[in-house]
DNA sequence: ATAAAAAATTTACGCGCGTAAATTAGCGGT
DNA sequence: ACCGCTAATTTACGCGCGTAAATTTTTTAT
């Protein structure tokens, strides 16, 4: 078939009869040339399998087509599912993704961001560990690259943020408890690395001062990305020095749930809204794996297309030249009712 | 500090009072230059932060440093967590790793395959989607990039084959199930994805054999990697029509094994090893999430560090030069007695 | 048909670094 | 002081492509 391996763009160029900076000119944008000059380039590619070297494509050009995708923590099944649906995102637009973590350590997302600095990336789409996020460190990377904050916010930092409501859904998920039985207590880490979690306390508080009962936050200690695991420990805790007041519990987040719901067994309480049970349960996030408790927890869903989609159509915007000004979008949870609470 | 910004390795070996080869080299291997030479490098990347332009690295040079990291699935916390542990070790060895997922679909899995013929590895890790994988696409990579297969292996592909010994796996599990109770029945999919399952089953016939037991094998349909779902759907049909002989079940996988649970859970079925349960359910790998099933699964560990290891250890060697012949690596897993059975 | 606009080509240079060959400087040991 | 060795420097070229400017060809509009 093809009389020899083409190696560069020159030979590729010289095969298919059209000159290297049409060639070069297809490889940007395929629409950018003539219909019938398209067609020939890609009979020659089909034929003769040529890629354009992606180093000396970027070596030499001020923006590539990378995006970095950071996420805090990728063995958060939570976290893998909005990266893989923001990688998918990004191909179709045309983007080369990759995928970052920083695998709940602050020192390994400064690496991470250094790392992503040599990429040239055309722009980022972030999701800082919090709390323990270097400030500073993210400022000046956001100041150096287009950064788009997803998930949790540390600042007004970046072209814009995007998340959930998490106002919404704590406020949801308490008038949801409020209204099918006793009102809930809160359940959460006393030193939370996310930020929403602030939110989220305050928005119990809120909400059950609207609905005129006395709130009750549990906070238990607890450092780290285990949170399955610091639900566990301060759930036997806390039922241990009998810290819940009401019936109803709900959890800053899934994870937390997941691990309260491990100390319910391991206690022999039976969670559930049914007659026979003696604790409600609820999380926050809509977690992959909270269809698959025993029993299956109610939560309040994050709406992952939504904010995947509303993140990555940003970030294409800001890259495109589309300046707007710091804007931060928060979405709407869904409520799934299940057997917890 | 810096007079002005370092644009190139140019004014970098000019700043720092090296020749630039020197300073190449040194960036190549820190070892290769005189310790007095290195140090006033180090000075000098310190003052002004200098870093290579990697594009311009990599695009003339025949082998890079990068290494790619390929899993089937990451939103499976198993292979999160080994491919964190991967990445590590390559990052301590001097490589840059990048990290990519099939996402569980075939011609994801030839499109990253693509994509990283494009970055020039010095080596890859591929942990095969398995069953659904193009093999003579595999079979061609393979041929042209040194690449070390792990987890699951599809032919005598690759420098070598690393991963968990699924006989024993089977066979220790069967035993201390045979040992503490009635033997077990085996729940499995239909059609597996991975071929590990088809070791993993054959083990459980032999062992029952070599028990003096009859086996029990109970496939359930389903395609793709929704395991829990299908574990979960396939529970409910096995229970209602009776399928189960024994009161002990011992899944292929531990994802099975936590949807079997949320089946026993909607249909009031007990589990453990107690004597107030009915069934006793065991699963296979040590999934991280395991540990907080209601009740916790038992289950068989992979090794993750050893299988992580050994895998990023002979594909360096191979990288180095190190020419073997093909062999295939098991790992044993350790068993991981908790409530479930 | 003809002019104007769009697309393609030619020409030419630069990006930042790898790398090879020949030369010079630095080092320790006798 | 000398020799021999290793490390560093100088010189020079190439990698594969981006990209700008000037020119020619093709398409579209009138």
């Amino acid at each position: 078939m093809s009389p020899r391996e083409i190696r560069n763009m020159d030979q590729f160029a010289a095969v298919s009869g059209i000159s290297r900076p049409t060639v070069s000119k297809y490889f940007h944008n395929p629409d950018s040339v003539r219909q019938t000059t398209r067609a020939r380039i890609e009979a020659a590619i089909e034929q003769y399998d040529y890629r354009p070297n992606i180093f000396a494509m970027n070596q030499n050009r001020k923006l590539t087509k990378n995006v970095g995708i950071v996420v805090p923590l990728l063995a958060d099944p939570y976290f893998a599912e909005i990266a893989r649906n923001l990688e998918q995102r990004c191909i179709v637009a045309g983007y080369s993704p990759t995928l970052f973590s920083a695998h709940g350590d602050p020192e390994q997302e400064v690496a991470v961001l250094n790392n992503l600095r040599a990429l040239k990336p055309a722009g980022v789409l972030l999701a800082p560990l919090g709390r323990a996020s270097d400030t500073e460190v993210l400022a000046k990377f956001c100041d150096d690259v287009p950064t788009l904050i997803f998930d949790s916010s540390v600042a007004e930092l970046g072209i814009a943020f995007v998340g959930s409501d998490n106002q919404q859904f704590t406020a949801h998920i308490t008038d949801y408890l409020c209204r099918t039985g006793e009102p809930p207590c809160f359940f959460e880490m006393k030193n939370p690395a996310n930020p929403n979690a602030h939110r989220r306390r305050h928005a119990y508080l809120a909400a059950m001062e609207t609905f005129g009962h006395s709130p009750h936050v549990i906070s238990v200690a607890g450092e780290g990305w285990g949170f399955e695991e610091i639900g566990r420990v301060g759930g036997h805790d806390a039922f241990a020095r009998n810290l819940f007041p009401t019936n109803t519990i709900l959890c800053s987040n899934d994870r937390l749930a997941i691990g309260l719901l491990t100390a319910c067994y391991e206690r022999g309480i039976t969670v559930g809204r049914g007659d026979g049970s003696t604790v409600r349960i609820a999380g926050q996030d809509g977690h992959p794996h909270s269809r698959y408790t025993c029993p299956p927890l109610t939560t309040i869903s994050h709406d992952y297309d939504a904010v995947s989609k509303h993140a990555a159509d940003t970030l294409f915007a800001a890259i495109d030249g589309s300046v707007e000004r710091w804007q931060s979008t928060r979405i709407e949870g869904r409520l799934i009712l299940r057997d917890s609470a």
